[in-house]
DNA sequence: CCTTAGACCTG
DNA sequence: GTCGCTC
DNA sequence: GAGCGACAAGGTCTAAGG
């Protein structure tokens, strides 16, 4: 099969609008795959690579298609070929390996037509935007073999494979699909949670609940099969290695095969968690000394214990599959609500998250007892519920959008008051960070206008304004940075609305954000 | 030796 | 990670 | 309700350049 058969399908399915159009155009390119060619193709049209990284990126396709290289006459490029390239990008490492990357991807992208290198490029880029992902493509596996959706997503979620999920179902069909199962060694899908403004919110999306602590650290799955342990994060990526305590910790619990979900965080020796930054520090970091700070696991659920499977089990049994996983310490603390109508128990389960955020937490998560454990998904099982800062602040400066929001000025500088002159001149404003979260269509259309009319200068990509225009925003706390003046930046920031109303002299100052740093 | 650019990971 | 839009 | 895409900020690691 040629590339350019599978970049015709990218095409095709960007210019396309309805789903079900999107999910014909996969499934017919996949059909026409051979086994062998199959698991790139379905990769690469749900916008992946079958390699978990190249070493290339934006900085290196944009530098070769900088002057528009020309074109060859004819399509030569084979699915075999290219994956055969992604894989020599993927070995390619030591002295010399950023020249020899170079030369694989011209190679590659110079003998590739207009198509192929949009595919390409969004392929290297991870923005291959052709409004299917790997959502759609599962859908696509499921027309393409006849088979149920539902079967395919489920052999995803637990082998967090679709490539091979997508052979299996085409050449078995549904008894292939069926034969897969929960492996312990092979990571599966976790459960993900929707999240709620309140705990009354919450509880009328789960129903009698268990509400937990929510944890501000690196989500983990731990499977254990005797002295074997291996430990993946979020997005399935093996971190066994950087985790040896973890490692070490796992082999001395009570039971002997597991695959059990949790947190990993850094504490204070007073038993705070420290910020985030703290513990991704740590967890990203390769190499360990013995003097750092330790990482502690909190655990919080049960996929399988000891040969049962506890996927399609509730939340209680779950749990108290858990507590015979692992020592009672090293679970997640939860209270149980049966009933959130019942005054006493409302007012039991708010004091319980209380207690969670005056001890430094991010805040609970409230989990259905009802429900099973749902790979992959953000249903209405898990809701999380974090308190929310807002404050007005300033807007300093815009920059133009991409995709959908071309033409539209879409990412806000935000800038606090600074009468002190704490950071800069008194008077004047200070950045905090941009965001381009919470704005809808009217709000972006609105706010272009109203910038062009108080702009000062651009530079092309950004328009720095007059600060007039306060923005009341939306944000989960502050964190230490090196990038902005007053040395934090905010986190997670979002507009709620507009207020041109409000004087920029009336926003919000530097000293209430700094007051908002942990203590 | 140190600094920098880029890729890639996390919430 | 949050949010808005589309199907 | 699910899927998609709009993009932030900080951090580590690797390779390259001085």
């Amino acid at each position: 099969m040629l590339l350019a058969e599978v970049a015709a399908t990218s095409e095709a399915v960007a210019a396309v609008s309805g789903k079900k159009a999107k999910v014909e155009l996969l499934a017919g390119a996949l059909r026409a795959a051979t086994a062998a060619e199959l698991p790139s193709v379905a990769a690469w049209l749900s916008g992946q690579t079958r390699q978990r990284r190249l070493g290339v990126g934006w900085a290196a396709v944009s530098a070769l298609l900088d002057g528009g290289p020309p074109e060859p006459a004819a399509a030569t490029l084979t699915v075999e070929g290219v994956e055969r390239a992604f894989e020599a990008l993927q070995d390619a490492g030591g002295a010399g390996s950023q020249a020899a990357r170079a030369a694989l991807l011209r190679d590659l992208v110079l003998a590739a037509t207009g198509p192929e290198r949009r595919l390409l490029a969004g392929l290297v880029t991870g923005e291959l935007r052709q409004g299917a992902q790997a959502g759609l493509l599962l859908d696509a596996i499921a027309l393409a073999a006849a088979v149920p959706a539902a079967a395919v997503r489920r052999a995803v979620t637990l082998t967090g494979d679709p490539a091979a999920v997508a052979v299996a179902a085409l050449d078995g069909g549904e008894p292939a699909l069926a034969a897969f199962g929960l492996r312990v060694g092979t990571a599966l899908s976790p459960m993900l949670a929707a999240s709620a403004p309140s705990l009354t919110e919450a509880f009328a999306k789960t129903g009698p609940a268990g509400v937990e602590w929510k944890l501000d650290g690196v989500r983990v799955q731990v499977h254990r099969d005797g002295d074997d342990v291996a430990v993946f994060t979020r997005t399935l990526d093996d971190v066994t290695a950087r985790l040896p305590g973890l490692v070490a910790e796992a082999r001395t619990w009570p039971a002997g095969r597991f695959v059990v979900d949790g947190e990993v965080l850094a504490l204070r020796p007073d038993g705070r968690p420290e910020p985030f930054q703290v513990t991704s520090s740590l967890v990203a970091r390769h190499t360990r000394t013995d003097t750092e700070r330790p990482l502690t696991t909190v655990l919080f659920d049960a996929l399988h214990v000891d040969g049962t499977d506890l996927l399609d089990a509730d939340g209680p049994t779950r749990r108290a599959a858990l507590a015979t996983v692992a020592p009672a310490g090293l679970l997640v603390p939860r209270h149980v609500v049966e009933d959130a109508a019942d005054p006493g128990e409302a007012a039991a389960a708010e004091a319980f998250a209380a207690d969670a955020l005056a001890r430094g937490h991010e805040g609970v998560v409230v989990k259905a007892l009802a429900g099973a454990y749902a790979m992959g998904r953000r249903g209405a099982g898990w809701v999380k519920v974090k308190p929310r800062i807002t404050l007005d602040l300033v807007v300093l400066a815009a920059e133009w959008g991409h995709g959908r929001r071309t033409g539209l000025l879409s990412n806000l500088h935000l800038g606090a008051r600074d009468p002190g002159g704490r950071f800069g001149p008194a008077g004047g404003f200070v950045m905090l960070g941009k965001t381009f979260k919470g704005l809808t269509d009217a709000m972006l259309a609105w706010q272009t206008e109203h910038l062009r009319g108080i702009e000062r200068s651009s530079n092309g990509w950004r328009v720095d304004v007059e600060p007039t225009l306060v923005v009341e925003i939306a944000f989960d706390g502050v964190q230490t940075s090196s990038r902005y003046p007053a040395g934090v930046a905010l986190r997670f920031a979002r507009v709620l609305a507009h207020r041109p109303d409000k004087p920029a002299g009336e926003a919000d100052t530097v000293d209430t954000v700094l007051s908002y740093r942990p203590v």
